[in-house]
DNA sequence: CTGTTAGCGCGTTCAA
DNA sequence: TTGAACGCGCTAACAG
């Protein structure tokens, strides 16, 4: 890169003002006579002058970027929810940097997201250690989390009420007269599933006097691959329904029962938990509690943008509402 | 953003040196005395500084940041993309910033991205108008088309050759004896369509001699609503096959037949492009093109940093290989 | 309303 | 092998 062709140095010699003066028409600055406001910008348009963020970050400490860490884009739930970031984000003229953590190095991408000055950060990873933890306090830089929540409660987050989703479509098999129910997870050392979404659709279990044995109990990793495997063990569990916290996954479940003859709904009903359009895909398709993945990207950019600019939040955990589509798993 | 905790001064302070030797070991410059070098790391680790990315963009005229310009996110096409240019960028120390364009404004898109100063840009967009020829030209940043095609063969791309792989399915489809085989495009204002994919189509109904009516023709825009509906044009227009060149919208055809009682593949075939995920969601399961999303992603990553380094490109046209996958909706 | 002057944090000659 | 000094392009007081 060579040194940048036009500077604020070239317009403010064309236009016969001060740097200072172009800074402020560029800047939006009323204090500046509408006269010479029209000469600088007309000068602008001729040279073609588009000011230099970096330099204007170095100067102003602003970088009208913030950084967001996502397990993986690829994941339907994930793009959906990062493209509400975005609009957002445009909205407010705030880049993103968007970086792919695998949930595996989440502090060492959240360092070099620092390194680059972000003004604040996207946390949609599920897992918190204390090593984050630690980084994210002694940086004191905005984070929130977006579909994703704290055990600890400290950082501020937007959500749907897992407990109660996951509570009441349960509770909705049951009364389908389901004895053996399945309860298909993500990764259990991520605590929106222990914690959570296990949690909902114990309570429902327990409501109704129904007994939970382990292995009605899997776990996979937001994919149809594993969810297709993790069919096979809720069939062998006898259980005659399941939940399920990942579209995806709720999508191999399905073919799997209906590759061994096991028809959906007739003989096992399954109930999903995100309503990406993968639902629609699939036949027949995904009952599904519906939450609201755009808007929850969205709000959760800007509750970014308030605690960026200082203000406080009225809501430090955001709940947004969910409801329940039945389709064609469910009877 | 209060300054910064931590600078480079503090660092050379402390050790007893100048901020030209800090900068020297931060950079991994070979010209310090290994005990000198030992003793600045031990202040950095003590410390715990982290040099900032903005001011050294600013001193060297590196950002180490790219942009990557992409419709939807939210299209898994897309988003698999995505995933392979960001793990190749991680390995390059190359950090993304991500902006969805929707098509519509990708040349402020494109300026926006400038205005960050990115040394290089990765686009995903089908739409190449003057105007952004033209910003692309004047500003002159490396630019790769990803998984996009230039008719005007300017810009460096990767891609498959959409040409081939669309008179091969085809051809393909003729064999197993349809004489009326439907089109199913996306928007026709993208050349990607009319110029490569439709053309390939073209192709081989003409090699066969079979005759060529505009109702075989739909376009819709990348997504399993309009897939759904154009089913409905696809079965008025007596086709007893489509070629479909997006795996959602091929879901969307394929769902509209079964609703209405087609049978695929008995009395109805269908063959994708994308390969993407979706093709194993759907019953039966989409045969398709297989192409390597991920690769292209990578690859274009890979071409971009010799560009940025100002190496000569081998190929100006990357053309990755595709296969085929015959599954459940062709016989 | 406008210009001058300091930095922002760091890379990079040029000397020593 | 090391340090001093300049500049990257811009914002932000502070004067005037």
């Amino acid at each position: 890169m060579e040194k940048q062709t036009v500077t604020i140095y070239d317009v403010a010699r064309e236009a016969g003002v001060s740097m200072a003066t172009v800074s402020r028409v560029v800047n939006g600055n009323t204090n500046v006579r509408a006269e010479t406001k029209e000469k600088v910008e007309a000068v602008i348009e001729r040279l073609d002058y588009r000011p230099n963020a970096v330099a204007r970050g170095l100067a102003s400490r602003k970088s009208t970027t913030i950084g967001i860490i996502v397990p993986d884009v690829t994941n339907v739930y994930f793009s959906e929810l990062a493209r509400g970031i975005d609009d957002v984000a445009q909205m407010y003229n705030y880049q993103i940097i968007l970086t792919n953590s695998d949930e595996k190095n989440n502090s060492n991408v959240f360092e070099s997201l620092l390194g680059k000055q972000v003004e604040g950060i996207l946390y949609m990873g599920n897992i918190i250690d204390d090593n984050l933890r630690d980084k994210i306090k002694k940086n004191n830089v905005p984070v929130v989390l977006s579909g994703s929540v704290d055990v600890e409660k400290q950082l501020p987050s937007v959500n749907i009420d897992y407990v109660s989703a996951m509570y009441e479509v349960t509770k909705h098999l049951i009364e389908h007269g389901h004895q053996k129910i399945a309860f298909v997870s993500g990764p259990l050392d991520e605590t929106i599933n222990t914690e959570f979404k296990f949690k909902g659709y114990q309570k429902a279990l327990v409501e109704a006097g129904l007994d939970y044995t382990d292995d009605l109990l899997v776990s996979g990793d937001y994919n149809y691959q594993s969810g297709y495997q993790l069919g096979a063990m809720v069939h062998d569990s006898g259980a005659t329904a399941a939940v399920v916290v990942d579209d995806e996954m709720a999508a191999g479940v399905l073919n799997y029962m209906t590759d061994q003859d096991v028809v959906t709904p007739d003989d096992f009903e399954i109930v999903t938990l995100n309503n990406s359009h993968i639902t629609l895909l699939t036949r027949p398709q995904l009952s599904s509690v519906t939450q609201p993945i755009y808007d929850i990207g969205a709000v959760s950019m800007r509750m970014l943008t308030k605690l960026m600019n200082g203000e406080e939040l009225d809501t430090h955990d955001m709940i947004l509402p969910h409801g329940y589509a039945g389709r064609g798993t469910t009877k």
